[in-house]
DNA sequence: AACTATTTATAAAA
DNA sequence: TTTTTATAAATAGTT
């Protein structure tokens, strides 16, 4: 790859053949890395030079990595000395696990859209019915928790409302002028969630006395 | 490396990621054997797919490589002790695995709208967002299957035609009497799915000569 | 899978 | 070792 082609042997004079292991190893790790990256791949690279000095390289645990291989291929190897008979149960368990793990993220890919390719028009019209109906109930779900949500701010607003016509008739004194404004209760409770139309405005009367009873109270709407 | 540039950071695409996979897995593979080569270094390098696929490549033994490496950075590390540091790995996994398959199978039951009662209104957009996302891909993939039945149908009733009509000219003798319906091939290649109502009748004309040539034609629609 | 336009990697030289 | 540069290889997007 390079000023001219190189055949692929053994390199003769120790100093070409450091120059090029430096090359070709950075440019190795790098390779490695990037399938790593680019395709959500679980990598492992182990070099050891002529002269026996280590490099490695592992997109998660070197350690991990090993132990899945080795689980991996002991699955195609001799089947194994008695010693480690609770090790092999562990061990189909895992692999078990491990394809049920598969299937559910296949499943998972192709209900987020990818991987359709190998599927056919039935299983197609199977999945758009369970996204259509999954989609549903979650849109329910959402109204639910929307309504919800707004009755209890509702909720808390009545209840200010009362308090402050409590505050106000302990108080006959203080002048009306910087009157609370009370929501209106008969738009409350309406079942279509378009009363969250109606905006309750609480503006502070002139009294210089704070009305804070400890209670926390939030008027902030869930809406995005 | 190609038409474009490309940023190194996961591909979403998951077809793009897998034909990416292959290719760059194959290039990463050939470099790991030729600096094995060429500098007569000892190379492991071990690749899981984000399916789970295992591939391989050692330069000598992969269990020799992976010896050597544990001996090397087991200096390092904690002089751990020896007998069971399999058996706790895999035991570690094992709750691994199962943690992520109880985490997945949520995901599915959550987006088959089930167990939602503990999500905020935000995870529940979110969650509406993905399945309106899966919910569009799936019906792509499906109205692209549909189209290709039909277009693969039209080319089937087209070839049929099209021999019947030769039939039709080898033999001026036969009498006009039960002459074949052929298609209007006029009508054939619309393109908004509707010529699946012209049918086509294949009327054995009045020879008792099978014309039958072996060739399999199947009309049958993959439709529910 | 095959085809290119490009980007990368790298052999040789410094 | 690192840099430079000419050239070989790898590969992204396309068909």
């Amino acid at each position: 790859m390079a000023r001219e082609r190189r055949e692929i042997r053994r390199i003769e004079s120790a100093a070409a053949r450091q120059v090029t292991f430096s090359k070709r190893r950075r440019g190795l790790f790098k390779k490695a890395e990037e399938l790593a990256v680019l395709c959500d791949a679980d990598v492992a690279l182990v070099v050891f030079s002529s002269t026996g000095k280590l490099s490695q390289f592992a997109s998660s645990s070197m350690n991990e990595i090993i132990d899945k291989y080795t689980t991996h291929s002991k699955n195609l190897g001799k089947p194994d000395k008695q010693p480690s008979i609770d090790l092999n149960l562990e061990h189909s368990k895992c692999s078990s696990l491990n394809e049920q793990l598969a299937e559910a993220s296949l499943q998972l890919r192709q209900m987020r859209g990818e991987e359709l390719e190998g599927l056919s028009v039935e299983e197609l019209q199977q999945m758009e019915k369970n996204l259509e109906a999954g989609l549903q109930r979650v849109l329910c779900t959402k109204d639910r928790q929307f309504m919800q949500e707004i009755s209890e701010l509702q909720q808390k607003g009545i209840q200010l409302a009362e308090e402050n016509m409590r505050l106000r008739n302990q108080m006959p004194q203080v002048p009306t002028a910087g009157m609370l404004v009370v929501p209106d209760t008969e738009n409350v409770l309406t079942e279509d969630g378009q009363s969250s139309e109606s905006v309750m405005t609480a503006l502070n009367s002139g009294s210089s006395q704070d009305n804070d009873d400890g209670s926390d109270i939030s008027l902030k709407l869930g809406l995005p």
